[in-house]
DNA sequence: AGCGCTTGCCACAATTTTGCGACTTTCTGA
DNA sequence: TCAGAAAGTCGCAAAATTGTGGCAAGCGCT
C-alpha cells in the first residue's frame, strides 16, 4: 500500500503514530528531525508526509518550503495551539491539512486517508490532459477496450471481463505483435510484486479465450509463444 | 431569462400579472388552482413562484408546505388584508415575500426582481467552489435531477434524496457508462478532510437503489463492477 | 430532553473472482 | 521417436468484494 513519512522529534508520537498507520496497512518511514527528514523525503519519496511543525535543526515550515522546490508530495502538519499563526502560511506553501495536538489516532488515520484520496484524484485528473497521450481507449481491429468505462467488446459485441482479465488483455493488446512474458503480465495485472504461479496466468488466458470464443468462435488473437509468453496478434 | 410560475384563481390577476412580467422578459407559467399549481411547479420548476394565498382545492399555504418537501423555489405570496395572520406562518415555511392586494404592477415587478436577485446570490454563496460551471439540471432518460433545488425524479415521480445520496447519484449520472471508484464517489460527496469507509458508499448505493425501486421496481440503472466501482447504465 | 432524519459502519450472508494442484496435451531437441 | 519441459484444462476452495439489515451517534428542531 502507500508509504507515509513521519518527521517528529518526539519519540512517543513517532511510535504511536507509526503503529496506528501500520495497523492500517501503510508502510511508515520515520525521521527524528527536519534535516534528516528532508533528506529522506527527497531520496525515498513517500506518498504522504506528516511533519511536526516544531522541530530541532529545521522546523516543519522550513522543511516544507524546501520540499516544495522539488516535489509536491502531500503534507499534513502536526500543530499545537500556539502554532496557529503559521497555518495560513502553511496553507500557502501547499500544506494539505493540519492536525492539532493532542489528536486521536482515529482522527489522524481519517485525515491521512482523506489527503491520500485527494492526492490520488488530483493525480488522475492531471494525467489525461498533460502527458500520457495514450488515452485509456484502445482499438485493435475488432477489439475495443475502454478503461474508463471498464468496457470491452469484440466486433461491437460486449465482452464482460474481470479486473485481472481486463488488465492482462489490455497489456497484451497495447502492443500487438510484442511478446509478453508471464512475469510482464503479472506486473501489468498486479499493483505490487505479488508472485503468482505461471499456471495462474495460463488460467486467465484460458478464461479470456473462452469469453471471446463465446462471442466469435474463430477468435485467435491471443497467441502462445512456446517457452516465452503470450502475444496479441498483429493486424486484425 | 427566468421562468415564473403564477398560481391564482382570479383570471384578471392572472392575465394582468402575466402581461406585466412578460413585458419584463420573463417566461410565465400560469395555473388556476393550488392542486394543478403544485403539479406544475414540481414538473416544470420555475425560478420563482407567485401564489395567491386563497384558492380553491388547495390554498397557497398548503401548496407551499408541500412544495417545500421537494424544492426550495423562492415564493412570493399574494395576500389580502384578512390574510395577514398567516404571514408569520408563511415566513416560517420559507416564503420569500408578501404582496398585499391591491398592488401596482410596478411594485410586483420590483419585488420579483429583488427575490430573484436574492435567490441567485444565495445560490452563488452555497457553491463557493469557484469552478463547477456544469449545468445544474441533469436529464438521463427517466431520471432527472436538479442540483439547485436538490430535486430528483424518476419517470416524473419525485424521489426524495438526502444530500449524500444526491451527490453520489449526481456524480454517477453525470457520466453514464463511466465507472466511478468508491474514492471518486467520496470525492464527489464529501469535503476534503473527510474520509469514510469504502463500505459506506455501498450503504448509500443500497439506499439509492431502494428508494428508486420503491417508485419503479424494475429500476436497475446503478451497476456494480466487481472490484472496480459503480456505473450508471448508459442509454435509458 | 425528546423527536425524526441522516449517516457511518459493523456483522453476516451472498456472490464473484482467483490461485493453484492435478492431469492431459503439445512442443522441442537430442 | 522419445523423454522432458511447457502450456492447456478442470474443478474447487480460499479470498475478495458486495448486498443488507440494523444500530447508535450526530444534528437540527421543538
Amino acid at each position: 500500500m502507500a508509504t507515509i513519512a513521519l518527521v517528529d522529534d518526539d519519540r512517543n508520537i513517532l511510535t504511536s503514530v507509526s503503529i496506528a498507520l501500520e495497523a492500517e496497512g501503510y508502510k511508515v518511514d520515520t525521521y527524528t528531525d527536519g534535516a534528516s527528514g528532508l533528506d529522506g523525503l527527497l531520496h525515498a519519496p513517500p506518498d504522504l508526509a506528516i511533519l511536526d511543525i516544531k522541530m530541532p535543526r529545521m522546523d516543519g515550515m522550513e522543511l516544507l518550503r524546501r520540499l516544495r522546490q522539488q516535489t509536491d508530495i502531500p503534507v499534513i502538519f502536526l500543530t499545537s495551539k500556539d502554532d496557529e499563526i503559521d497555518e495560513l502560511f502553511g496553507l500557502k506553501m501547499g500544506a494539505d491539512d493540519f492536525i492539532h495536538k493532542p489528536f486521536s489516532q482515529r482522527l489522524l488515520v481519517e485525515r491521512v486517508k482523506a489527503v491520500l484520496r485527494r492526492a490520488q484524484a488530483r493525480e488522475a485528473a492531471a494525467r489525461p490532459d498533460s502527458e500520457t497521450p495514450k488515452s485509456d481507449l484502445l482499438e485493435r481491429g475488432k477489439l475495443s477496450m475502454d478503461q474508463e468505462r471498464h468496457a470491452c467488446s469484440w466486433e461491437g459485441k460486449p465482452v464482460t471481463l474481470t479486473v485481472t482479465e481486463f488488465l492482462i488483455l489490455f497489456s497484451l493488446a497495447q502492443r500487438p505483435g510484442v511478446v509478453k512474458s508471464r512475469n510482464a503480465l503479472m506486473d501489468a495485472a498486479y499493483e505490487d510484486q505479488v508472485y503468482v504461479d505461471d499456471r495462474t496466468i495460463d488460467s486467465h488466458i484460458k478464461r479470456l479465450r473462452k469469453k471471446f470464443k463465446a462471442v466469435d468462435n474463430s477468435f485467435d488473437m491471443i497467441e502462445t509463444l512456446y517457452g516465452v509468453g503470450y502475444r496479441f496478434r498483429e493486424q486484425a
